[in-house]
Order: C-alpha cells, then sequence, then structure tokens
DNA sequence: GAGCTGATTCGAGATTCGTCAAGACAGGGA
DNA sequence: TCCCTGTCTTGACGAATCTCGAATCAGCTC
C-alpha cells in the first residue's frame, strides 16, 4: 500500500438495484461478493467498525485491540484494502486507515429493502 | 432444513449500531461476520438476489440457473440458511426458499452510513 | 407396496483462508 | 552514518471451503 496506485478500485464497476428488486447477474455478483467476504471475518469487521467510526485510525491503535500478530493485522487491512472498504496512507513512522463511505453506502444499498412493513 | 427447527436463528443476537457510529466488540462481530460471510461467496450471492427479488423461488429453478451440481445448489442454501437470511419450506414434492427480510434490514442497517453528503 | 422425481447428506479431492515467524523496507533521532 | 522503531512482505502450515459423485430421504403416482 505503500504505492497508492490501488485507487483504481472495484467499486465503480458494481452500482446494482437492491437484491430484493433485481437478481444479480454473475458479473455483477462476481464484483460484489469480494466485499462481502471481506467482512464475512470477525476479525476484519471489527477492524472495519473501529475505522469507520473515527476518522482516521492508526495500525498501532488497530494492532494493540487484538490479540493477534502484527503481520495477521497487516494480512486483514490488506484484505479491507483490496477490497476497496478502506484507504490507508503513510504520514512519517505510522499508516493511517480511512473508511471509504462510498463503497458501505453501495453495500447498504444493495441489502436495502423495498417493503418496510416486512417482518 | 427437512425439521424446521432451525426457525431458532442467530438473528436477535446482534442488534448494533451503523459501523460509522461506534464499534463492534468481539461478540457483536462474531455474530454477524457469519452473515456476511455467507454472502461473500458469488454464487451465494446471486442466489439471495434470486430468492430476495422474488417472494418464494423453487430450488429446482435455482438448480437450472447455474451451472452447478444439485448437491453444490444444495450446499450454498444451506449456508444462506444457516447465517438465518433465508427459510425454507417443503412443500410437496419441492422445497421453496423465502428471504428474511429481518436479516437483510439488520446487515443494510449496520453499513448505513451516517453522514450522507460523505463522498 | 413399487417405482419415480426432487432435494439433501455423506465422503473425497483440490483450492483458498487465517495465522505466525522471519526477513525487508521506510522514516526519525543520536 | 548508524541504529532504532514501526509496518509490510514472504514463506509455510493447519483449518476451512467449494465442488462433485454416490447414497439416502421425502413425497407423489400407479
Amino acid at each position: 500500500m505503500s504505492k497508492q496506485r490501488e485507487s483504481v478500485l472495484p467499486i465503480a464497476a458494481a452500482c446494482c438495484p437492491p437484491l430484493a428488486v433485481a437478481p444479480l447477474s454473475g458479473e455483477q455478483a462476481a464484483d460484489l461478493a469480494p466485499m462481502f467476504k471481506a467482512l464475512g471475518d470477525p476479525v476484519r469487521l471489527r477492524l472495519m467498525s473501529m475505522i469507520a467510526s473515527t476518522d482516521e485510525v492508526c495500525v498501532c491503535d488497530l494492532t494493540d485491540a487484538f490479540d493477534l500478530s502484527g503481520p495477521t493485522i497487516s494480512h486483514h487491512l490488506r484484505v479491507l484494502r483490496e477490497a476497496g472498504l478502506v484507504d490507508s496512507e503513510r504520514r512519517a513512522t505510522w499508516v493511517w486507515y480511512r473508511a471509504r463511505p462510498q463503497a458501505l453506502k453501495q453495500l447498504a444499498g444493495l441489502l436495502d429493502i423495498a417493503t418496510p412493513a416486512a417482518v
């Protein structure tokens, strides 16, 4: 991530109507599934929530919150980054992570239920 | 699924504020991650969209839509079912699947972005 | 009851994933 | 310049996942 060329992300590729409105094509599903998959691990879901609930987070703070090794946290952050859910930026010694609201919004829209009364 | 006792699902366990509002606890993340994980496979994501976009779908129709064997489709449907995302019901010879709007709504709420202006 | 159709479960093989230890790289301070 | 701190990458291993064929179960029709 030292290189910022990952700004070309799979986000724009998929912009679909809610699941409850129309079925996805195979291609759309293949584009979107990695995002859900990235959130499908408890550690990554918690990392995502920690990153999204503040403006920026330092890796050092994230590492301290888990009983996992540094490389493991780094690996999970990389998965989130490659899924387009977060951005990273090196600033002096530390690396800071920031959420990508676009991506979260896209997933939320996909899961939106057309019938609010449905229970 | 022949037995309907799976109606006791992990849904009620987790009911959390949006990711962008407060970080998840380890327990909350462990409850929610399986749902995202279930949607993290292209085949399952497409199955979910096919089920959610109509009232009910017969397994036979789902199987026909993929180049996969029956047991494989059955496996993916089981994952969706155990994650609490769909319900199944046997009616005569056929088994019908239905989405659980509660679950989709919960996930959508979790991904909701507090700042609609954010881009 | 016998036979048929549809769906699930079981068992096995190949692939992917999660984790860590060791090494490499980037940047700041003496 | 050299060393130290902090982070990422690489390589490796066990565990979980995806897929299929074969066998099993559920229900209808004759």
